[in-house]
DNA sequence: CGAGCGCTTGATTGAGTTCAAAAATCGTGG
DNA sequence: CCACGATTTTTGAACTCAATCAAGCGCTCG
């Protein structure tokens, strides 16, 4: 399972084997089932967590007990509550749609290992600038796009995911309704879409 | 206008004024007036922004003309496009509401000035996680509440902004039309709501 | 095998949009 | 400083998309 961080680390910056065991030798590996809660929303976040195989979710509840999903995690992603970093409580849970195996990412492991390997910080920092752009692109959708619209960028964005995961919870992320959803998808297939 | 950002820096971490010379001695500070572009969507950011005095905007067109603003920028906020990181075109135009004096703040100067005063990198990134756990909220917001609940949070967020912005621009910023704010508006004062 | 969950479908409702036009405010030149 | 034209805000009426409420179907897993 750490091999594949260390793929995902080769793709972003140069790193010799050495340097990898050096910086991440003692990387914990978790292994976590179905529905099993990572952060609750209120608690100080410990960790971010890198999916080596499965799904996450990161969502939050509105004070009428809606739930919101900020962001979906399959493999190669890495979620985890930035308000840890200044050590305030989570503002959202996380926890898994599927058997998950991933890594526990401490809150500052990229600082630690920085030392190590100083041009980690500087992944760090684009790794935060694509999160940022991610949701600025969001925002945008959500001010300004339809249901169904809203459905196609989600195809895009994960493109293999739309079996995996519930359609109640995609359209949570789309935030419309499961039965908006269900019609939009049925105008679609209508239209002769292919998913 | 300079010392304006000095203060902003002392707030954020410990800075003499002589560390603040060496690394940030040759600022440039500009002047634009109201309406002023000073980045287009699709072109190559040079600088984010701080603003001393004034109030900018930072929106996007969708594929219908319609603007939706993603953010403003008043006095001690900084913009700028993330996509110049990467030496990629913005996806979003910059320009004034108010005559605005600004700093410009060359692409990777905080990582330049970082080779003088190593902290900076930090603060980089607490404005980062700032960024991005403000832009969560504005995410969950956008996917659960109405257009009054919309409103009140702007008021929230920039209290003092009501009487600076249109309010057709506001609407943007929500993601709802000018007439429909106006009668959330409406709503609220007969309901004794103060501003 | 049946209880519960997720998805679909239908009918109704409602928040917000659209279109139109009047009222208020702003800004600019005489 | 005032007046006029333009822009912004408000108001009204009709409409639309998505939400809500409700019921039925199909699957799974306990």
């Amino acid at each position: 399972m750490v091999e594949i961080f260390k793929q995902y680390l080769k793709e972003k910056i140069e790193i010799t084997d050495e340097e990898f065991e050096q910086a991440f030798g003692n990387l914990v590996v978790k292994k976590i089932i179905k529905w099993q809660v990572l952060l609750r929303a209120g608690e100080h976040a410990q960790h971010g967590f890198f999916v080596c195989r499965g799904l996450l979710r990161a969502y939050s509840l509105d004070e009428k007990g809606k739930e919101h999903i900020v962001q979906f995690a399959p493999e190669n992603w890495i979620v985890g509550d930035r308000n840890a970093m200044i050590n305030q409580p989570s503002i959202f849970s996380i926890d898994a749609i599927e058997e998950t195996e991933l890594i526990l990412l401490p809150n500052n492991f990229l600082e630690a290992a920085a030392t190590q390997i100083p041009r980690l910080l500087t992944m760090n920092v684009t790794l935060l600038n694509n999160a940022i752009r991610f949701m600025q692109k969001r925002i945008s959708m959500l001010l300004g796009a339809t249901a169904s619209e809203r459905y196609l960028d989600f195809l895009k964005i994960y493109p293999n995911l739309t079996l995996r995961v519930p359609q109640w919870m995609i359209a949570s992320y789309l935030g419309i309704t499961p039965e908006s959803l269900s019609r939009v998808r049925k105008e679609l297939a209508k239209n002769h879409f292919r998913p």
